[in-house]
DNA sequence: CCGGCTGGATGAAACGTTTTAGCCGCTATA
DNA sequence: TATAGCGGCTAAAACGTTTCATCCAGCCGG
């Protein structure tokens, strides 16, 4: 019952123990028949590898963690199957572990990561303060990368989204179809993604001295209720006032919106256009396909793991480096109504 | 830089190696003075105990994995959460496994778990098929638990919905209503839930004896692009054969079939009512609330985990359990027009 | 015939815990 | 006063690998 171990291999191969484990781990230098004996008593014996104590020996796992907000964000997800490609390719494991935003369950899961002696951490961390727990890790030599966080530490590598071009590309776009009378709904403003994306539509705005206005629509949330409610104000105002574009935060907001505009008989994007972030799964299937700004999530998760597993490996010395990928636009038909200039 | 380890924890803190494990273990065995003593020295030395050791020594870790079809499918991800949740709670860890529907990948996960000799596993198999793979491990000792599939194995545990009772609930609703020209969209019938949940479906209008008609079409995928074509072929139907109601076999094909709808200018539920399967977070965000039956997700991974660690416990005999979960109709906007009934 | 080399195998140390048996000094009991 | 018991601690074995220093036999060149 209790599983065989290498000792017994040995005995039943008719070879020393050392001899096995070198058909594990170096087949060629070992004979080609005796190689087979030992295969054979495997198989038979039905043996598997004790990793703790392989550990053990070699002083850290095969494992690397993820750790993120919360497992059940398409965002994330996305980004575990970007790692776990990498990850698995390089013969490791990735495992997942959820800290649900709450920093207890990210401290106690660091702690037993560090426990286990991972081979390195990819983390999106909660909050925006300093990172002791972080720095303890890094200390200890275990390399951390961040995702979507904090760019700018020196000791560590970084991955992350370039959000204040998403909020340009958006607006370029809408301002390219001729819109003059914008709005920018998201909030609240202390999420960094939130004031970036606004920030890059302000500079846009800005830049192109177009006379065009931006008006700003400050949300509670990120979620469809708030863009209902946002587009429950945008209706209020006298028809000559109302935007004829908005450009929301997330893609959440924007399908409210949506919801809200078509249940009051405006049509989109004929009387307003749209435009999203994110392009979530659903922002194609909406009833108006939804215009978004996508992030290369999945690369963002496979170039961390590859920044991750360069510094974990032994040897050359590691720079670390802050890689900053550029959002794409998605022009679908939320957005796609070019309107005749006008002001 | 390489950790202090007990050893030096017990030098420095001037008594013998297994006084401070006992600290770490057993910390009432050990004389206060002593022990503040010797947590003074791990503090200092910033010792974190080793995991692979204490494993080895043990046996077996503390980590519990769960593997599942697609990390990035809210159905797994919430059974995820709850799973995560009693784990947490035991004081083990919880490492999540993505097959993504490659037995190959499940094997290849399925190895290196019964390498690491985790505690069990708790996985929803890739497949319909006998499952060498599992019994093999469960052979070894390690304690499963399916989700979700193939309730009816002797040698492990399994929990699970009633997708037929699911069915049951949605069709009971809409002759509750008044429907007698209903339609349930899905497929393929493939699927063990998807043929389910029509036979639940068909049960129950056999048993009211209404007369109604239940019309079945067979969708080739379960996606809201298949709810839209589906809904398509029902509006070619002349008016008088039209089903004023829809059975969904999940919310994706609803949703599709919804804004179909309300594109070609039919009012739902005004003119034809609508019941989805799975109570996505969507569902209720739609432009016209869905009615959708909902399966307990979290408590699904919640007693999967309590079943393993039941089982994990050593001592007492362990009785294999088989628990069904009943799902829950949920009802919105988009079924809730009770029609004068007529035949 | 001898020394050196080489492919192939061996034995033992080491990794860091946990656990068990045992030791020591003290107190309470007879 | 002897003894049993006990609290508090120690020493050592064991967990299953990997690796490193050795060793052995055979072979080749000199």
């Amino acid at each position: 019952m209790a599983t065989a171990n290498i000792k017994e291999v040995a005995r039943h191969a008719g070879v020393s123990l050392g001899t096995v484990s070198n058909v594990l781990n170096r087949p060629d230098t070992v004979a080609p028949a005796t190689r087979q004996r030992v295969l054979d008593a495997i198989t038979t014996l039905g043996y598997v590898r004790n990793d703790s104590a392989r550990q053990l020996r070699a002083g850290h796992s095969r494992t690397v963690a993820i750790v993120v907000l919360d497992v059940a964000n398409p965002f994330f997800t996305d980004v575990v199957r970007g790692a776990e490609q990498v990850v698995e390719e390089a013969g490791a494991m990735l495992v997942v572990c959820n800290s649900g935003e709450d920093s207890a369950r990210e401290r106690r899961h660091l702690e037993l990561l560090e426990e286990q002696r991972v081979r390195g951490v990819l983390i999106t961390p909660v909050g925006h303060g300093p990172q002791p727990n972080l720095d303890k890790l890094i200390d200890r030599g275990i390399p951390v990368v961040l995702v979507d966080r904090g760019t700018g530490r020196a000791n560590r590598c970084s991955v992350a989204v370039d959000d204040v071009l998403g909020g340009r590309l958006a607006m370029d776009h809408l301002l390219d179809q001729g819109h003059h009378r914008i709005a920018y709904l998201g909030g609240p403003l202390s999420i960094a993604q939130v004031a970036d994306r606004h920030a890059g539509a302000a500079a846009a705005l800005e830049e192109r001295d177009s006379g065009a206005e931006l008006r700003v629509a400050v949300t509670g949330s990120l979620t469809v209720a708030a863009g209902r409610r946002a587009a429950e104000e945008l209706l209020a105002l006298p028809a000559r006032q109302r935007p004829t574009a908005v450009f929301c935060a997330n893609d959440l907001i924007a399908l409210g919106v949506l919801q809200e505009l078509t249940a009051r008989g405006l049509r989109v994007p004929a009387d307003v256009a749209i435009v999203g972030y994110d392009d979530i799964e659903f922002a194609d299937a909406a009833a108006v396909p939804l215009s978004s700004v996508r992030q290369p999530r999945d690369q963002l998760g496979r170039t961390a793991a590859q920044l991750l597993l360069e510094e974990a490996e032994p040897g050359d010395a590691h720079r670390h480096r802050h890689v900053v990928f550029q959002p794409e636009l998605v022009v679908r038909r939320s957005s796609d109504h070019p309107r005749r200039a006008r002001r």
